[in-house]
DNA sequence: CGAATCCTTGAACACCTTCAACAGGGGTGG
DNA sequence: CCACCCCTGTTGAAGGTGTTCAAGGATTCG
């Protein structure tokens, strides 16, 4: 990969005034619940700003692996390669997620990471924050937090993969899509996907053509407008009523 | 739930006698990577020996978070209550493996843990744990590595059900125990299902009749011999290149 | 402006489900 | 200890949800 090095130094240069106390995913990210000290050791071995432009990978299957990665900005798929040369989409993660955790056993990624759109994330490396947390025990603490929601998260999922129908499926992505949406300050009911109905497809087992059609029929039902990727949700109540509790992928 | 305090006295007893680095699952379970001085530590907290007989719970699904657990012998289902009633199978446990670990984040569990036949488990206070993590980064450490196992085994699954036939999930379930028995030291061709058609049907979000015929078909084939809950797997080989790789759920 | 990609829509087909009936074991009570 | 019963598992036939194949339209980007 050649480097554009003007470019990157603007972005590091602006990225690293903002500590982790004063950035607006403060609530979402991995500082969340520790103490002014704390985040002050925090910040030392995080560093910020990774920017990425649309299609382009923040790791690959086989990498090495050396940091967890948090998304700041923009949006950022991962997959995993799969016989017939085809790729599985495992995850869709918004700023404030963190990314990568399924390579700490092994130390090697089996998942890739591409960005979906411009999108900037925080380099978090793991053995730093390793040596910190025999210091900060607050940190240990949220990581496993962290992917025990993870876990859970993926329970979600295969149980919308077992028991729901495809128009189900998409409910729960919409829904979700607007929580974390919302919870990051944005509008809750109008928003623009930014994954392709392939990548839609893909991560629930769909295929494309399944999910553009569903598309088609939410709107005439009146559940959605949408152009493209662009989409308003015109009925949450009745989309919420899709999707029960435990099927929740926020 | 009425105590048998003779019974529970005698299995205790017994147990408590096993440390951690004479138990068979040393290999398997949090201990493995941990020295001689760590081990004690970890000994002191941990307790062993819970006995459940086939049908007990372990927890269940809103039962608050007290202990993470191993499990020593026999094998525990867990599962998730869904609308209708019905409960989505999630997981299937054999010795050596955790239990509980999406319940850190919210000190709730979402899932119960029942057992499939009589068995035993270790009981890892995860708070007391954590004490000992500031001490012994290790079993932090640990930590961190077994559950981003966990993370990568969900991506397994999830790929097996969007991108894998009824067929195809069915031998990666088999193939998975067979492996996982093997490396408990029993035969990796020959064993008892545990758990029931319905199980596995719902485990893979199949219809029970579907697993049940297909029992029948892979016995057809000559890819084992089945008969009720006794199987015998007659071409590994042949199993083995019906899963790709990143389907693996051992 | 052309090419490639993404999205949409239609029709036939396939895998798996659902409904139904029955067989067989294992456990329980007599 | 045996008989009964219930639960688990098995097998068949019809039906449905989503796939596959096919073609055309729209959008973006070089």
């Amino acid at each position: 990969m050649s480097q554009l090095p003007h470019a990157t130094n603007v972005s590091e240069l602006s990225g690293l005034k903002v500590a982790c106390k004063d950035c607006s995913l403060f609530q979402l990210c991995l500082p969340v619940g520790l103490g002014g000290p704390d985040l002050a050791l925090l910040d030392r071995v995080i560093k910020r700003r990774h920017v990425l432009k649309r299609g382009e990978y923040l790791f690959r299957p086989g990498d090495p692996f050396v940091f967890v990665y948090a998304v700041r900005s923009g949006s950022i798929k991962t997959y995993t390669p799969i016989r017939d040369g085809a790729d599985q989409v495992t995850g869709f993660h918004l700023p404030g997620e963190l990314l990568g955790l399924d390579a700490i056993n092994t130390e090697t990624h089996q998942c890739g990471a591409v960005a979906l759109e411009t999108s900037s994330v925080c380099e978090l490396p793991l053995n730093r924050l390793e040596e910190l947390g025999s210091v900060i025990t607050n940190v240990q603490r949220q990581m496993l937090r962290i992917m025990s929601k993870q876990i859970l998260h993926d329970q979600a999922l295969q149980v919308l993969l077992c028991k729901r129908s495809a128009e189900e499926r998409l409910a729960a992505l919409l829904l979700s899509l607007s929580n974390r949406y919302k919870r990051r300050g944005f509008s809750a009911t109008e928003f623009d996907l930014s994954m392709s109905r392939q990548d839609i497809a893909s991560y629930f087992g769909l295929a494309e053509e399944t999910v553009s059609r569903l598309f088609s029929r939410f709107q005439e039902q009146g559940l959605i407008e949408v152009t493209r990727k662009h989409v308003r949700l015109r009925d949450l109540p009745r989309l919420a009523s899709m999707v029960g509790a435990p099927e929740r992928l926020d």
